[in-house]
DNA sequence: AAAATACCGTTGAATTTTCAACAAGGATGA
DNA sequence: TCATCCTTGTTGAAAATTCAACGGTATTTT
């Protein structure tokens, strides 16, 4: 557990915790930390919504697979950063999505129910994990804002478009590699692998962009 | 002020305060009460993320409106009902949407910093407050997921039904309005307006659903 | 190192969406 | 009531997406 100190400390839930206070609030919450293989599913579409997840190894998607096979992710999440906190932290009793581990990975499941309620020897732990639970829900609000921004575009092109120039903006620069395969980046941005692929090919011939595989460079 | 102050109640923000302590807390928090014309602009994107919003009277939609024109509604909110808390809440110091006004209205704004950090003589209603903030975050996430859910489908056809039988399972019955008209359905299922009618029009000729404005019955 | 697998770009046909324009039907207001 | 404005459905042409299939290239495994 120790080895993964660091990495809860970046977590946002903890986020003004001291090694003290947080090796006492792992005893006080009841955490489970469980290894998947590349690939495996961490939480099934449908599973009662009672952990928060944190990642402390490995990286994580969350996908959704309609009627027709068409797989959406959705997200994913780096050592650090929690995931289906949003459906932990309210009554819906159901998580509507799978997480899958796209590499092999280690998670951190952390009772919700514990996080919330005050208990008898910590209770200023617990108001400042709810602080910052609801920090981090209202920014994993405006990732989704960020995402509808860009998927609601009309285009591929255009999708593609906004996505590229958001990422640049994020790593600060022109050049930059996204955590996506073809296939991955065309069932984020909701549209069809092959046209996507096209659409490069044209920003490539368009002098728009330079690219091979998940690197790319906006010119 | 006492005129709103069953909507108030109704607020999630206010869940589990009193009237004593909701009157308390009113005049601690710097609030504004102000009114609207309909189709006016309550919150203009770009604008700084200062205040949460709570609406008392009339509805309003949240709306961005990309580069080549097209509307893009994201939510709306009723009576009692917040918006905009989740930029408030954030780090972000901007409001990346516009919110209008669809008919004569009157919100509250209060100034987040007001709920969220604790104030001398009330400290445990502001405690309370963010744990409903919380909440709600988490509950408008999971809002946005049920959007996502309906706007990642592929076709007009499919987002409608997606969208149709979503609202009628809110509404407990196969026979229910919705609260847009075609081209506010449209701008929120991100599809062409001509197209949306049309694929309307054949869900009626295969005896799917009927339909009259507003009015739907799924059959 | 060879074989197997996964990834990526390309193509053409079919499907779907978008766009612009128009007409009918309701709603609104003078 | 009449005139005007807004909403909705329709249509046809253009544009874009999807779908299936294939080959070449990288990557991984044996």
């Amino acid at each position: 557990m120790q080895k993964y100190f660091e990495i809860l400390k970046s977590c946002p839930l903890f986020s003004g915790t001291s090694d003290a206070e947080l090796t006492a609030l792992l005893h006080c919450l009841l955490v489970k930390v469980v290894s998947f293989g590349k690939g495996d599913t961490i939480i099934f579409d449908g599973s009662p919504a009672k952990y928060i997840g944190i990642v402390l190894e490995g990286r994580v998607q969350m996908i959704s697979i309609d009627y027709y096979g068409n797989r959406n992710i959705i997200t994913e999440a780096s050592p650090g950063e929690m995931f289906v906190e949003e459906f932990a932290a309210s009554d819906s009793h159901v998580v509507p999505l799978s997480v899958v581990a796209v590499e092999n990975c280690t998670v951190m499941l952390v009772e919700c129910s514990r996080v919330i309620r005050s208990c008898s020897h910590s209770c200023q732990h617990h108001h400042t994990m709810i602080f910052n639970l609801m920090k981090a829900l209202a920014k994993k609000n405006i990732t989704f804002h960020e995402r509808m921004e860009i998927t609601s575009k009309r285009t591929t092109r255009e999708k593609l478009m906004a996505y590229l120039i958001n990422e640049a903006k994020k790593g600060g620069s022109a050049e930059f590699d996204i955590p996506f395969d073809r296939q991955e980046l065309a069932d984020y941005l909701e549209v069809d692998r092959s046209g996507l692929s096209t659409e490069i090919g044209k920003l490539v011939r368009d002098g728009v962009i330079r690219t091979h595989r998940s690197h790319f460079r906006l010119l």
